[in-house]
DNA sequence: TTTAGTACCTTGTATTGCAAAGTAATAAAA
DNA sequence: TTTTATTACTTTGCAATACAAGGTACTAAA
């Protein structure tokens, strides 16, 4: 039953990651971790073997550039910049995510 | 272009038809195309090939049952009936959706 | 040289949405 | 009576996604 309840919102997160993803790096650029730690900031749980490959789609998508940087501690570090393509997509997305909601809040009353 | 706007909004429907389905049946028993007119009103368009293996699915899982009814024209409906267990998930996927609004809004400030 | 920590990547699986095609029941038209 | 149209339900095959699990590689400290 615990269960259950995770796999209904792991259900409900599909489809809205790529747009939490550009939404992240609409602010700042930033790279897997962080943007691991702002998803989880937000409650919204994610691993590494679900963005890695989000980001790589992404990126050969023309939404995301990444740029390699040294790291203070370890191997270096993959950051993601957004592009002009993908705050076209991310407007997009907005769009879409306003008219879910609105069916949503329709189908409720 | 238009087809990529039709896909985002069709990959952000996932996750969130089976509640869809759940809300709409929480109302009044109805049919398959009660229920894909009713998401047409709100605009979440749905297929027969996506709804009835869905509605098969929340059926096996107890959360619907359904009945047969005579129609006034044409071969006979199967309406479907939310159950107890089915009102159960609905609590709990209102509560999921409330969350994900809320990481989304937490996100894009 | 080994270990620990960090970061990135890949493979295999289950689930989901959908296009497309199929089955079946009823009633009207030929 | 047979054919056609309409309505309704079902199935098959495919593509996209999330994730668990395991792997590779770089750096620095033990």
């Amino acid at each position: 039953m615990e269960n259950t309840n995770e796999n209904v919102r792991s259900q409900m997160r599909k489809g809205v990651l790529e747009y939490c993803i550009l939404c992240i790096l609409s602010r700042k650029d930033a790279y897997a971790s962080n943007i691991i730690d702002s998803l989880k900031a937000a409650n919204m749980i994610v691993v590494e073997g679900t963005l890695y490959p989000l980001l790589i789609r992404q990126k050969n998508q023309g939404l995301l550039t990444y740029r390699w940087e040294e790291s203070p501690q370890g191997p270096p570090r993959k950051y993601y910049e957004i592009t002009d393509k993908g705050r076209a997509q991310l407007a997009e997305m907005d769009a879409a995510w306003q008219e879910m909601v609105a069916s949503i809040e329709a189908l409720k009353r």
